[in-house]
DNA sequence: TTGACATATATCCATTTTCGATATATCCAT
DNA sequence: ATGGATATATCGAAAATGGATATATGTCAA
């Protein structure tokens, strides 16, 4: 008995762009030009999610029903039309935690190898 | 003066296939055949490196330089002729690192928006 | 010793993913 | 009012992925 044999979870691994996506949902809606800003920073600029891969992956996302458009919207001062804003679905919300898992354990095993996870001073 | 403004480091972020590769050589020099069971084992068989992945990675990572070809064997009883092993540069030991840092960085993130990172028991 | 299966490397190709270019339009501050 | 940042969207070239296929050797058991 090996969890290997099962047929395979084709949801995991997510590509780099689709969990910063949904990782930028996962504390709020938002809408795509603030999921693409908060991955740069949250990256500290190493990635940039450029408007064909953050409106493509927002698409699919949309069609697996990993997230769903929200109508909640901001107080109208603070609103802005063009804005759509997105929200994890349950689905959504599990196969982030999952991978948030995957990668934990791959920086683990990281560690384990003595690769130095701390970036050098100055 | 802005991190961004500078044109950007082309080698980040790393796909994940490149990084299990770099991953499993970063402890020893390995053959490719190794190299994929390690990513699958590690990844409790949740990343499968296809010998197109695997193959066509290492001759990217040689022609970039991140990993070279390494001339030593295994003892003559544990040997097998048909076998090439490699072996990390200092570059590509740097850009391990470099990796390994940022999915920290990640890892934290998600921590951060208090998504679950061990998995649940049972 | 023969057959089966795992090991090992390699290439090809269809599909998927990425990303820059382009387009359009609105918001906001000067 | 005009200029730059905000915001969404599509297209297409280029890159990455993974399965299919090929070839051959190692290993073990019948």
């Amino acid at each position: 008995m090996n969890a290997s044999t099962e047929p395979r979870d084709r949801c995991l691994p997510l590509s780099n762009a689709i969990f910063h996506i949904l990782l930028a949902l996962y504390d709020g809606d938002k809408h795509g030009y603030a999921i693409m800003t908060e991955a740069q920073e949250i990256s500290n600029g190493v990635v940039r999610l450029g408007p064909g891969t953050l409106y493509g992956n927002i698409s699919k996302l949309l069609d697996k029903r990993f997230i769903e458009e929200s109508p909640a919207r901001p107080e109208a001062a603070d609103d802005d039309p063009r804005r759509r804003y997105y929200r994890l679905t349950n689905l959504g919300k599990a196969v982030t935690e999952k991978e948030a898992q995957r990668l934990h354990a791959l920086v683990q095993a990281a560690r384990n190898k003595s690769i130095p996870h701390q970036a050098k001073l100055a």
